[in-house]
DNA sequence: CTTTTCTCCTGTATGC
DNA sequence: TGCATACAGGAGAAAA
């Protein structure tokens, strides 16, 4: 499941591949892939075609490949501003992969999508198993933002990110701070597993009201979220090969030393306690019952009790 | 307006 | 062995 850590290593090895170069082509295997892309999949084929990859950027979980006419900046002559750029937008979803691939190859299982560039080189393939994921066209805004993900909350990594100002919208949520921490309109890139380590670290139940932490505790949550998916960069840069943009969420980055998430029925590695597994949202949620008791009224409403065994 | 639920999808694991 | 079901869950639409 690709969230922050995981986008960033996909962006940085598009950076690497697909920077630089000319659009010969694009082809989609239909709506789907497109269906955030309202003219469909025809006319974002078409906006494609011809344009050079300037840069690849990231916001969150969000990804895209910065779009212009020409790659020597025309305003490097002197002129006025840069034009505006537009934007290739993608989002992985739950299981897309972005690959980079020998062209002309057979199609992959479940692709969705394929640029080929006119230096007839490599080419890039949207590979998405459950087409969660999926690609649009957008304008970019005066903040270098695609306008149409301008709802999504600059990441902790972001110089936009101010924590203080994410800490006071924390403190009047009437939810539970786990699902505050998922909702990308507050703070992007964290996930299900992220929110879970990050809530391990800090020693507190998701289910805990948000409005009812203080400030500085609400703080260390945000802290330690960064420095997880910090952690986790640092490691899931290796499995990466000169023809492979791995977007493997499974195997290459499953070594992430994981505290919680995952760890049902194994020892909490502070106090020993055995990692609990209990339902929220609909998802699972993984957290030590000493570390982080739960709160004593429910607080995240909804469907909260576990009901797996 | 804010908050919660529903829906989209298919490979893998598990149960009878 | 075979078939049915649970599960993974991001994000936006829809509902409350």
């Amino acid at each position: 499941v690709p969230e922050l850590p995981e986008v960033e290593v996909v962006r940085r090895g598009l950076a690497e591949h697909v920077v630089g170069r000319r659009v010969e082509m694009a082809e989609f295997s239909g709506p789907r892939v497109a269906r955030r892309h309202l003219p469909g999949p025809v006319d974002l084929a078409d906006r494609l075609r011809g344009r050079v990859v300037t840069a690849a950027r990231r916001r969150g979980k969000y990804l895209w490949l910065e779009l212009r006419d020409q790659a020597e900046p025309a305003w490097s002559a002197g002129a006025a501003d840069p034009a505006p750029a537009e934007a290739l937008l993608v989002h992985l979803g739950m299981s897309g992969q972005l690959l980079v691939t020998a062209p002309d190859g057979p199609p992959i299982r479940h692709e969705h999508a394929r640029l080929s560039f006119a230096d007839g080189g490599t080419q890039l393939r949207f590979v998405d198993q459950r087409t969660f994921g999926g690609m649009a066209w957008s304008e970019v805004g005066p903040d270098g933002i695609p306008t149409t993900i301008a709802h999504i909350a600059p990441d902790p990594f972001e110089p936009a990110y101010d924590a203080s100002s994410v800490v006071r919208r924390l403190k009047v949520r009437e939810s539970a701070v786990k699902r505050a921490l998922l909702d990308q309109t507050l703070v992007s890139g964290i996930g299900n597993i992220y929110a879970d380590e990050a809530l391990w670290r800090a020693g507190v139940h998701g289910e805990r009201l948000a409005r009812t932490l203080t400030k500085p505790t609400l703080a260390r949550i945000l802290d330690h979220a960064r420095e997880v998916m910090s952690a986790a960069l640092d490691q899931g840069g290796t499995s990466f090969d000169a023809l492979y943009v791995n977007v493997n969420g499974q195997s290459g980055y499953f070594d992430r030393s994981l505290n919680a998430y995952g760890q049902e029925g194994r020892e909490c590695a502070r106090c020993g306690a055995t990692i609990r597994r209990e339902q929220f949202m609909n998802r699972s949620s993984f957290s030590c019952p000493r570390c982080q008791p739960r709160p004593r009224s429910a607080a995240g409403s909804g469907r909260t009790q576990g009901g797996r065994g």
